[in-house]
DNA sequence: TTCTTAAGTTCAAGACTTTCGAACTATTGA
DNA sequence: TCAATAGTTCGAAAGTCTTGAACTTAAGAA
């Protein structure tokens, strides 16, 4: 009896839980490897390494539970992809400008290149 | 001996930290009327009414020491002011992105109106 | 099918955080 | 000095976070 990763739908996403959600370094990270890596990240590989399983496990479940991620098991995985749309729908701006001063994931006309 | 209310500066400003003081509602709501009323407020004015005055205090602590607000006394009240220029400054578009977000406080080109 | 391995989840305990009443401090004004 | 107003600090109950140990689920080999 497979437990089925529920999600909230568009209309439920609430701002404070994914503020909440990206307040966490760690889940922030995590936020920002999926956005990098422009596709679907198994947990392991989405998480800083060194962090627990069980650690790893919650901060997915309070990503998924605001809505930022979506979890699908594929084999003995399950592959996180970013619900950028949605939220860019919802909340414009929101996500785009928190990832953006997190660090410069993705921003060419950023025009500073600090390394 | 009075204690000086300490603030962090602008170099020494987290997101995680900003981040986290805005996703409780009961903060959002007060960095909301900071911003809307556009003027400096005192603790009672700026929080929800019937909150415990500890309560409200120790949220006004998350948010002085995140650097979202500034605190001064001023005779026997405090009174709060939004840090609008140097969070945007640090993390362009982001609490204005996120109040916006929050409620329509001062976007008159949005054009919707759900009332 | 059965064994093994890999990837996550659930459980439980200790540490930390949040809430709120009670007591305290600081400032104003009579 | 006494009283009133505005916040802060303290302490306890309830909740959340972190993590190791045990469990579940799927894939591959024999």
């Amino acid at each position: 009896m497979k437990r089925p990763l529920l999600h909230p739908g568009p209309d439920e996403l609430k701002l404070e839980s994914i503020l909440y959600a990206l307040a966490d370094p760690v889940r922030l990270e995590i936020v920002r490897r999926l956005v990098t890596g422009d596709c679907p990240l198994n947990c392991s590989a989405a998480a800083p390494a060194h962090l627990p399983k069980s650690t790893q496990s919650h901060h997915f479940q309070i990503l998924r539970e605001a809505g930022l991620i979506s979890s699908e098991r594929r084999g003995t995985e399950v592959v996180n992809t970013l619900r950028c749309a949605e939220i860019e729908a919802r909340f414009p701006g929101v996500l785009r400008a928190i990832l953006t001063a997190a660090k410069p994931f993705q921003c060419p006309d950023a025009g500073k290149d600090p390394g």
